[in-house]
DNA sequence: GCGGAAATAT
DNA sequence: CATATTTCCG
């Protein structure tokens, strides 16, 4: 009886969620938080990709820990496919529930913080109340809010009148449980779906990374979340951020191809 | 601890 | 100056 709909949400959840062809392209992945500044490349899809540089940061012999325990986030930057996501998750989240944890949540960006989804989402309320004020005028939006732009508002988002969505309630989210990949034990290269993160200590070899430091610390979150379809992660060389004479540290996710 | 808005920071 | 992060408060 219930079973049919046990199967069958996770279908319907894949269906009602963005559509696979968008996020196909789309790369979603930040590197881990803790710290973890990975360069992956990929260019083509030979599976036997060993470039497994795991060289850890500056080891300091003053007796500096090389755990990340006082290294900053880098500075994230949402890209129009980040946002998109962000907003289909709102979207089939509901108002109700799109708040900063179950978007998070249901984004299941790794590296994704909920401060970072808190931020973007206060900044994202206020596009959209500016949106709602200047609707018949030119007022509000203006060219500030492209990022913001390039994704439609779903349904009304500010219009708690209309039924949220009790129709299709997005089960939070799937433990890893269900589909669980075994144990990944040495995340070397399984791990890389299209991370995004860059260090600019020191440039690129015309594209081959040097021995960058890819450090994967993060093993077991609390909760895994498992993400619809499989996302083709692909990942390209980042973009390059550079500041008058300093090293700059940008988390970014770029996308492989746009349509 | 979490969500939301204001205050800093970059 | 825009935007992401940090701080503050309920």
């Amino acid at each position: 009886m219930r079973e049919e709909e046990d199967s069958n949400w996770f279908t319907k959840w894949e269906e009602e969620l963005p559509s696979p062809e968008e996020l196909i392209p789309l790369t979603q992945s930040l590197i881990t938080p803790d710290l973890a500044i990975a360069f992956d490349l990929r260019t083509t899809n030979t599976n036997s990709g060993q470039v497994n540089s795991t060289a850890e940061f500056a080891a300091d012999s003053t007796g500096d820990e090389p755990t990340a325990r006082t290294l900053k986030r880098p500075r994230l930057v949402w890209t129009p496919q980040l946002h998109k996501r962000f907003v289909d998750a709102v979207a089939h989240l509901g108002i109700k529930n799109a708040v900063p944890k179950t978007i998070m949540q249901l984004m299941s960006v790794d590296g994704l913080t909920r401060e970072n989804v808190a931020s973007h989402l206060q900044k994202y309320r206020l596009y959209l109340k500016r949106m709602q004020s200047g609707a018949g005028n030119n007022a509000g939006v203006g060219d500030s809010d492209h990022l913001f732009a390039s994704s439609h508002v779903p349904t009304h988002f500010l219009n708690p009148t209309s039924r949220q969505n009790s129709d299709h309630f997005i089960p939070s989210f799937v433990p890893i449980s269900t589909l669980q990949q075994h144990h990944q034990q040495q995340q070397s290269q399984f791990l890389h779906r299209g991370i995004a993160a860059v260090n600019f200590t020191s440039p690129v070899n015309n594209g081959k990374v040097m021995d960058q430091s890819l450090f994967l610390a993060r093993q077991n979150q609390q909760q895994q979340v498992i993400r619809p379809s499989s996302l083709h992660l692909h990942s390209q060389v980042a973009n390059h951020t550079e500041e008058s004479g300093g090293a700059k540290t940008v988390l970014t996710l770029f996308p492989t191809r746009n349509d």
